[in-house]
DNA sequence: TTTAACGCATCGTTAATCTATGTATCAATA
DNA sequence: TATTGATACATAGATTAACGATGCGTTAAA
């Protein structure tokens, strides 16, 4: 799996986890190579997350409890589910709730017309 | 000058650059404590650039090519006055078309309602 | 049988940013 | 007049998220 965003790294950094919780809050149990390929698809290829990063920050989130894992085995190949927890959940929110707020405050730094005080 | 910003840090990151860039295009010959100051102003103090950050930007920016500077003295101050060169000109233009697209991108990815394949 | 897609893992590196610290001027204030 | 806070810039060292490279193993298709 050797792939490349559309973005330059800089701008991705920091949003895999919300990225994460965000696809889990939504479709429920999912395992990573799932995300990796819901996120190229729902971004038309422009988000291409890295194994290098994706299955690290899964483990991460787990640790910190906001994700629960189950080992399966289907079609011969291992898979790894993950699940929000409650404590995802809220994490989940908060990171919207931020990211969100973030990006408006971008926009207004970076509009084209700003008044001058 | 301790600050902090009211996001975390991963999410700032990035952004930087653009910021500086964009707001020389803007406003023109701008310098270093201007510029902070300014960012302060248009995000309600919601960032805040640290100075261990702004100004070695700037001078890796000037350095690329992308800013000219010019020293002064201000009442009894020194002053770095910044401005775009045509690079840099050319370079905000691109971070600006590749910001914008990346949010757009990541409110597909992050809006409550995405339809499953 | 070799390639590509599937599926996960991990080690060492990179690089942007931060923290902490330093210098110096000026204005206000206690 | 001494101190604080705002102005103005600088830099060395630490942090840390993410990356690149590599590895392992399976299945399906060419």
């Amino acid at each position: 799996m050797y792939i490349c965003s559309m973005y330059s790294k800089e701008l991705v950094k920091g949003t895999l986890n919300v990225i994460v919780l965000n696809l889990l809050s939504q479709n429920g149990r999912m395992y990573g190579y799932e995300i990796f390929s819901r996120v190229k698809e729902l971004t038309n290829e422009k988000i291409l997350l890295k194994d290098g990063s994706l299955y690290p920050a899964l483990q991460k989130l787990t640790k910190l409890g906001l994700l629960t894992v189950e080992e399966e085995i289907v079609g011969g190949r291992k898979r790894k589910y993950y699940n929000l927890t409650e404590e995802g959940t809220v994490r989940n929110q908060e990171y919207l709730i931020e990211i969100k707020d973030f990006f408006q405050t971008m926009s207004i730094v970076l509009s084209p017309k700003t008044i001058k005080a």
